[in-house]
DNA sequence: AACCAGTGTGCAAACGATTGCGCCAAATTA
DNA sequence: TAATTTGGCGCAATCGTTTGCACACTGGTT
């Protein structure tokens, strides 16, 4: 009963005109009179029908679909970063092929593959932290699909990316706690192999330059982002000659392991700025004063706009003209409202 | 430069062959000669052929994409069932197209619309909060796409689901709790009207029963779950007669709340159990002491296959002979493991 | 010599929608 | 009145793949 969806043809017969009419009336062509379509458009409504997406897809030779492989959705950034393109595909009537790589770079490369396998009409990347060859992405540019990097960026020459500059946020963390009074500021940062751990550090030397205050190496700490490397760094914090106020953390976890590190030595009165990626955070007994956010809805509205704008762009006659999108997305400080 | 992809036909052509003869060739069809069939597959190898999914989409009538629509990925409940569906459809060859309601019945709607001119062969749904009406569900029975619901389950009669029993967990907490010496254990529960609350409630119930206790109604207080709430509840308990010395929470937020509201009144020694939904809570410096697990990966994996067998299954001849799958997952309780 | 079985291959239709081209009639113009 | 325009519509090809059917061989059995 109700089987299967009507089609133009069954329109046609029907109406005892042709397809191509039905076709015509249904897409406004101008080509057909007023109350031929009116006809057409009636009946179509009636027997609820819709466009079988299959067919106009293979008759484009296109897929109107997206790939977005990604680290891992439970990691907030990404979940976020997940709806804004989402909003943004369904927008321009696309549809979104996700896939988690969970950080796992043969995964990555495979699920890269099944891209290719579905013909995907362009590729949004976050790229796993195991990643370390890249020629599963060039493929793709073999081909003429366009992959648009956000977030995780991989070191590569001439790609299209979105990205978050965490300098600018990291400068204003820092001029909140010059402002706030905190002369010695520390900051426990992530590993220096990071193009983020750079930012940070690069905004934190900013700040106190454009302060006249004369940037001391040592209280800037690396650490790997674990509970016991925080701890060491906290340590090191504490033994500091001039022993730190205020204290910059790379995320929240890394807060967190600090604050409590400080907590069980009955330390209080430092003040922590961290980079938000836990929301739950807000929630807890003990948060950073500040966070600087990075926007990851916005990131991936933006990211996913410039894949599809990159998709539905001419071809361009040279290669050589091709312009690539750097679109850096500022962070930004937020200050915690007092509860 | 390399840019369309290979087909079918351009083999045959470079072979002299007819298209029939390379597909079959291409699938191993028994009535092809070995020395052709190695000819055509060793051609398409070097060509980097790969079958268009969107024409043998087309041909088949069938769009091997299954729609899933939840809620909330940032909510790790779903993120986790997520990875579940991915990794059986991966499995199975469907694709996943994703969505998320936001909780918002009006989008939810839009998003089922979305599906079905999308013509997804199958149907995974998470109910938004603020649904109550569903016939834009019924109208895919109509058309015989196949529904199954997950976690959140509509009050509907004949629908495939998989849920969790909540009762089963309850149970082991409530029991974990008096095996630990606890003689009267309170509840904060959620609101009345969730199914989940009543399970809950039955799993205490039944766990003080054989355990010859009776069951104190004044025990089991309901809330909404916010922090206002939570706080009125733990008032309430705290001031009972017979003041619980341990506390079976709703959720971990509700956990949250409770325990800090308990520490700001300088009160300690109350054990609280709660429902595995923040992951992040074992970071923190206070957290239950053990947690009933509901297993959304496993739940999302076990939907994801029944959904892929009901699209696959001979459509039964009459209506009535069809069988409803309705999967309860068993929830488990989970002790943390001390520091 | 006629028949059959098996093996290997090609022809052509089908799936649903779009679109360039051509055709016919009515309306306008010369 | 004849010539030209134009509004309205149909024909048929096209996209890539699968598959039922027909056909042409070869070799073996009556």
């Amino acid at each position: 009963m109700s089987n299967k969806p009507a089609t133009i043809k069954e329109i046609a017969k029907i109406l005892k005109i042709s397809v191509s009419t039905v076709s015509r009336a249904l897409n406004d062509h101008s080509s057909i009179g007023l109350v031929t379509k009116q006809r057409v458009k009636k009946l179509a409504a009636d027997l609820n029908y819709e466009p079988n997406q299959r067919a106009i897809q293979f008759l484009h030779g296109k897929s109107f679909v997206i790939g977005v492989i990604l680290p891992e959705l439970s990691e907030s950034f990404f979940s976020e970063a997940i709806s804004g393109i989402e909003d943004i595909a369904y927008k321009r009537n696309y549809t979104v092929l996700l896939a988690q790589s969970h950080d796992d770079a043969e995964r990555e490369k495979l699920l890269v593959e099944k891209m290719k396998t579905q013909r995907v009409d362009g590729l949004l990347v976050s790229v796993s932290k195991t990643t370390s060859t890249y020629e599963h992405f060039e493929m793709f540019k073999k081909v003429n699909i366009p992959v648009v990097f956000f977030d995780r960026i991989p070191p590569l020459k001439d790609i299209h990316y979105v990205a978050s500059n965490l300098e600018t946020g990291t400068y204003e963390a820092v001029n909140f706690l010059l402002k706030k009074g905190h002369r010695t500021i520390g900051m426990i940062n992530g590993p220096n192999t990071l193009l983020a751990s750079h930012e940070r550090k690069e905004g934190y030397i900013k700040a106190m330059v454009s302060n006249r205050l004369k940037f001391d190496p040592s209280l800037v700490i690396s650490c790997d982002l674990s509970e016991a490397s925080t701890i060491t760094a906290m340590d090191a914090m504490l033994n500091h000659k001039r022993k730190p106020a205020a204290i910059v953390t790379f995320n929240d976890y890394v807060a967190l392991f600090a604050m409590r590190y400080a907590r069980s030595l009955n330390l209080s009165g430092i003040d922590f700025v961290s980079y938000a990626n836990l929301p739950i955070i807000s929630y807890m007994d003990y948060s950073p004063i500040a966070s600087v956010e990075q926007f990851p809805y916005r990131q991936g509205k933006k990211a996913a706009d410039i894949l599809i704008d990159l998709i539905n762009k001419p071809k361009s006659q040279s290669e050589v003209e091709q312009a690539y999108f750097n679109i850096v997305v500022e962070s930004e400080l937020i200050v915690s409202k007092l509860p």
